[in-house]
DNA sequence: ATCATGACTAATG
DNA sequence: CCATTAGCCATGA
């Protein structure tokens, strides 16, 4: 399954993301180079290859809600509030 | 090449 | 605050 420039870009991005902190799906579209790709961001991570490997789960909406998360949203506002408390 | 889908966003009522 | 509409993009069939 080769995966596309575009994954990849999202991938990285998302990997680089500091810990204990968030982006948005837009945010990450615009840092990849693709302002108005958020969507294709989104699918992206949904067919994320990397499903534990990347930090995807820091990754959320532009409105401050959690989209979604293939092991359940609730683990992923989980590991948010952990990685957001100690640094 | 075309159609349908989705972890989205912004604007409007 | 909630519901609806339109816009935009990449992926898979």
């Amino acid at each position: 399954m080769n995966i596309t420039p575009f994954q990849q870009k999202v991938y990285d991005f998302v990997q680089t993301i500091p810990k204990g902190e968030t982006a948005t799906y837009k945010n990450v579209a615009v840092g990849i180079g693709h302002p108005k790709a958020y969507r294709a961001v989104g699918s992206a991570l949904n067919r994320n290859p990397f499903i534990g490997r990347v930090s995807c789960h820091r990754v959320i909406k532009s409105n401050g809600q959690i989209g979604g998360y293939v092991l359940g949203t609730n683990k992923k506002l989980e590991l948010l509030k952990k990685e957001s408390l100690n640094s």
